[in-house]
DNA sequence: CGGGGCTTTGCAAACCTTTGCAGACAATTA
DNA sequence: TAATTGTCTGCAAAGGTTTGCAAAGCCCCG
C-alpha cells in the first residue's frame, strides 16, 4: 500500500496524501477528513526508507559501545528513552574493543544509514574519525574523546577516583593498592590519576603497590587481588577500577579466609546493579549511567536540529558507602 | 560523493560503478580496475538508504525484547553475532511489557524500515500481529508465540522445570515451594507446569504451598520468600522461576539467619551471569541464551532468503549444580 | 565479406516520498 | 465587471541506487 495507491483510490494526488499527514492545515477540512479516513481504512503506512532518501535523514542514531555489558546497557537504556521521546531510533553496536568493528559501524553511518553516532568510549576514535570521509555528527558519552572536537556528556572520573581514595584514607588506611582498568583506556587512565592525586596529597606513595592493569572482568580482578595478597605486608585497602574488578577482588579475599570490610576494605567504581546485590554489598562510586545516555542523545538531537551544543555536560559522581569498607584493624 | 559523481569523474555511466562493486565479473579487467581505484581514491560509499529503496530490503532486523535486562542482553548478543556474519544489522527495542510500545516497533517494521522481527516473548503478540496490515517475517526466540504461525527457536521450559524439581526431590526434599514468574506470561506458565508435573509424579501436592507469581526481580523474590518463611512448617526447598527471584529468595533466607543449601535449598532458572557470581553460587537450570539468539537470526535470514524454515529448533537446558541445594536437614 | 554470437557498456525506468512552483478557482475589492 | 488576493490542489523534480534491455563493438566462421 503506497501513497500513490491511496491517492488513486481517492481520486486525489499523492501530494495531497502527503500533506494530509505532514501539514494538515494546508488542506481544506473536507479533503483532509476524506484522506485521513482512507489512510486509516487502508492501513497506509509511509515507507520510511523512501522518506529517508527524500529528506536525507534516517532518524536513526548509532550507539557504539565497547562491550555488551550490563554497564553499557544502562547507558543505552538512557539513549533509547531519549530517542523515543524525540522520534528517533537507536541502534546499538558493540566493537569488542576491536578497531575494525568500530570502523564498520562508522562506515555504516558514513553510508547515510544513521544520522549520527554516540561513541561510548572507543579504542582509537580520533584516528578513526579523522580518516572518515564524511564525518557524521558525533557525541561522546561517559568520557570525552581525545583529539576529537565532539561535545561530550561525561563524568569526572578523576574526581570520582579522588573521592574513592579519600574515603579509604579517611577511614585510616595507609597501605592502599589500586587495581585499574585496561592499559591505554582513557577512562582507566583518569581514574588512576585520581588515585595518584589523592595519595600524593595525603603524603603517601601511590606506587607502594604495583599497578595492576586488568580488563574489566571479575576473573581478572580476582587474579590481580591474589597477587596483591602474596605481598608483605599486604594492602589493608584496595581501590578497584570498576565494580567487576572489585567483586573479583572480594572473591579472592574471601577465598583466603579474610573478611572484607574488616580485614581488607574494597571500593569499586560505577555502582552497577551487581554492587548493591552482592554479599556483602559493595561500597563504590556511583556513575549516573542512564542519565549519561539520556543526555547524550538529547545533545545529539539538538545538534542534528541545528541547536547549539558547545558545552560538555559533566554529571556528578557520588560515593555510595555500603559494607565492604571500614577502618583498618588495629 | 554519489555514484553519479564517481561516474562522471571517470567518464563512465553510473551502472558501471554499480556493477564494479556488485558484479565485478561483468566488467572488462581494465574498466574494473579503473573504477575500483577511483572508488577507493574518492572514498565513495554507496548510500544504503537508496539501495534499500531500490532493492526493497533494509538488511535491518528488529529484535523486540520485554526489558533491557542482562538476560535478554545475552540473547541479543547472539543475534548480533549472527547478523554480523550474514551482513545484517540488528536493532533492539524493549517494550517494558507495554503493548503500545510493542506496537510501535511492529509499525516501524511495517513501514519497511526492517526486513523482519525477532520476538523474544511478547505481551500479546498474536493479537498484535493479527491486526497488522503488512505482516513482516517473524521468528520467535526463547518461546513459541501462541496463535502465531512463526517458527521458533526455543527451549523446553517445561522439561527444564521438571529437571529442577526432580533435582530437589532426589535430594530428599518433600516440602517444596514454587515462586513463579509473572502471571499470564507464557514462559512462566510452562515452567510452572513442569513443577506441577514433577511433583505429581512424585506423589506430592504441588499446591502444598501457595503459588506466588511475581515479576522477575530480586526484590520481589525476596518478598515472596519472606511470606513463605512465615508458614508452618516452612518449605525445605524452593524452586524459583528465574535466577533473580532465586537470589531474592536467598537474601530473605540469609536475613532470618538460615543457611542456604543446608537449612533451605534454592534452585533458579536461566543461569544468568549473576548465578555463578553470587555467594553462594546458585544451582540453576542453564538456558543457552546466546545460542538461542544466534539460531534465531540465522533462521530469520534463511527465511528472508527464501530457504525453508518449517521446523522449530529446540535447544537443550541443563542442570547446573552449585552450592544452594543440598539434602534437607534430618 | 556478411552474418552470428559474445562481451562490454549505457539508457532509462523503478523504488516511494516530499515540496517548490504554478494553476485553478473562489472571494473580495475598486 | 475587472482586477486582485487568497485558498487549495496537482505537476514534476529530486533524492541515489540497481538492473532489464538494447546497442555498440569486436571476433570468428562460413
Amino acid at each position: 500500500m503506497t501513497i500513490k495507491e491511496v491517492a488513486s483510490q481517492l481520486g486525489v494526488s499523492a501530494s495531497t496524501i502527503s500533506r494530509a499527514l505532514a501539514r494538515p492545515e494546508l488542506l481544506s477540512t473536507e479533503t483532509r477528513e476524506r484522506v485521513l479516513e482512507a489512510v486509516d481504512r487502508l492501513g497506509y503506512q509511509p515507507n520510511l526508507v523512501a522518506r529517508a532518501l527524500r529528506l536525507q535523514e534516517t532518524r536513526l542514531i548509532y550507539v557504539v559501545i565497547p562491550t555488551l555489558s550490563p554497564f553499557f546497557l544502562e547507558v543505552f537504556r538512557g539513549v533509547e528513552r531519549g530517542a523515543r521521546e524525540t522520534g528517533y531510533a537507536a541502534l546499538v553496536g558493540h566493537t569488542g574493543r576491536n578497531v575494525q568493528r568500530e570502523q564498520l559501524f562508522l562506515d555504516q553511518v558514513a553510508s547515510y544509514r544513521g544520522d549520527g553516532v554516540i561513541l561510548v568510549t572507543s579504542s582509537d576514535p580520533a584516528a578513526l574519525l579523522a580518516r572518515r570521509k564524511r564525518m557524521p555528527p558525533v557525541v561522546a558519552a561517559l568520557e570525552e574523546i581525545e583529539g576529537l572536537a565532539a561535545p561530550a556528556v561525561r563524568v569526572d572520573h578523576r574526581k570520582g577516583a579522588v573521592d574513592a581514595t579519600n574515603h579509604l584514607l579517611a577511614l585510616g588506611h595507609r597501605r592502599v593498592a589500586y587495581i585499574g582498568g585496561p592499559e591505554g583506556q582513557v577512562i582507566a587512565g583518569h581514574r588512576r590519576e585520581g588515585f595518584h592525586l589523592a595519595m600524593n596529597q595525603a603524603g603517601l606513595d601511590p606506587d607502594g603497590y604495583p599497578y595492576l592493569a586488568v580488563d574489566y572482568a571479575v576473573e581478572l580482578g580476582e587474579q590481580a587481588m591474589e597477587s596483591l595478597l602474596t605481598l608483605h605486608p599486604p594492602p589493608t585497602a584496595v581501590f578497584a577500577g570498576n565494580d567487576e574488578i572489585a567483586i573479583g577482588a572480594i572473591r579472592a579475599i574471601k577465598r583466603v579466609g579474610l573478611q572484607v570490610g574488616r580485614d581488607i576494605s574494597v571500593i569499586g567504581f560505577d555502582d552497577q546493579r551487581l554492587a548493591s546485590l552482592y554479599e556483602p554489598p559493595l561500597t563504590t562510586i556511583r556513575v549516573p549511567t542512564e542519565e549519561l545516555g539520556y543526555r547524550a542523545i538529547l545533545m545529539m538531537v539538538d545538534q542534528l536540529q541545528g541547536r547549539s551544543t558547545e558545552e560538555d555536560i559533566v554529571l556528578p559522581t557520588s560515593l555510595v558507602i555500603r559494607s565492604t569498607t571500614g577502618a583498618p584493624r588495629a
